[in-house]
DNA sequence: CAGACATAGTACGACAGTCGTAGTACGACA
DNA sequence: TGTCGTACTACGACTGTCGTACTATGTCTG
């Protein structure tokens, strides 16, 4: 199995975030435990990766945090939620268009 | 215009590196100016990154350097060259690999 | 013939994002 | 009672890229 190199998805974590995020909020390991499937499992974001772009991007105005309980009965312990803002959609639609452009100078780099 | 982040081409500059020296031996300046035009201008490596990867690439064995004449009949300054190593050409065949499975990840998060 | 521009680099320090390691704390389950 | 899953936080190290600056030669143009 090729391990996919950390330089690669660098600068985009964000956009993986903010996708899960287009969605619903959602809080870290839930983000987690998304980006592995929706990857297939071929791309695990590491914990200290994942928290230091909460992070970020917070500061950015990409996102939003609140904190929530577990369950909607108000027991367990509470969690800390983030929200896309709109600037952090704008930003999403931004790296989609930059990935497009990326992903075509890439691959006339390659050779199959 | 949208502006390419070198967070994105970081981990692929060797590799741009690489298919170009796959052909040829070339030197730092030829280099740059290929890349330029293989992407049809959209990424202009900087000067310090690309040196720096030279360093980097020589030390890893990927790539060899010798020194060699502007010119055939002996003018000129002389000029450092880049050839490309059996260890770099197996890299570089591992870093199109990675490629491909890299941009069905990225995209599964993308919206177009 | 002076000055700008292209060529062909080197040096050095700063920065940002990722990663390794470690630790905390709670609940469920066996 | 202990392990596993959940849900994080802290901190320092590392690496690749970038900004800035500097050197030096050759060529073209007004």
């Amino acid at each position: 199995m090729v391990e996919i190199s950390s330089d690669v998805i660098r600068g985009y974590n964000d956009t993986m975030i903010l996708y899960i995020l287009m969605k619903e909020p959602s809080y870290g390991y839930e983000i987690s435990k998304q980006i592995r499937t929706i990857s297939d499992d071929k791309y695990v974001i590491k914990e200290t990766t994942l928290y230091s772009a909460f992070t970020r991007m917070e500061k950015n105005g990409h996102i939003e945090s609140f904190t929530a309980d577990q369950d909607p009965n108000g027991n367990g312990k509470k969690r800390t939620y983030y929200r896309i803002t709109e600037a952090g959609k704008q930003y999403y639609r931004e790296k989609c268009e930059e990935w497009d452009i990326t992903k075509d100078v890439v691959e006339k780099f390659i050779e199959h």
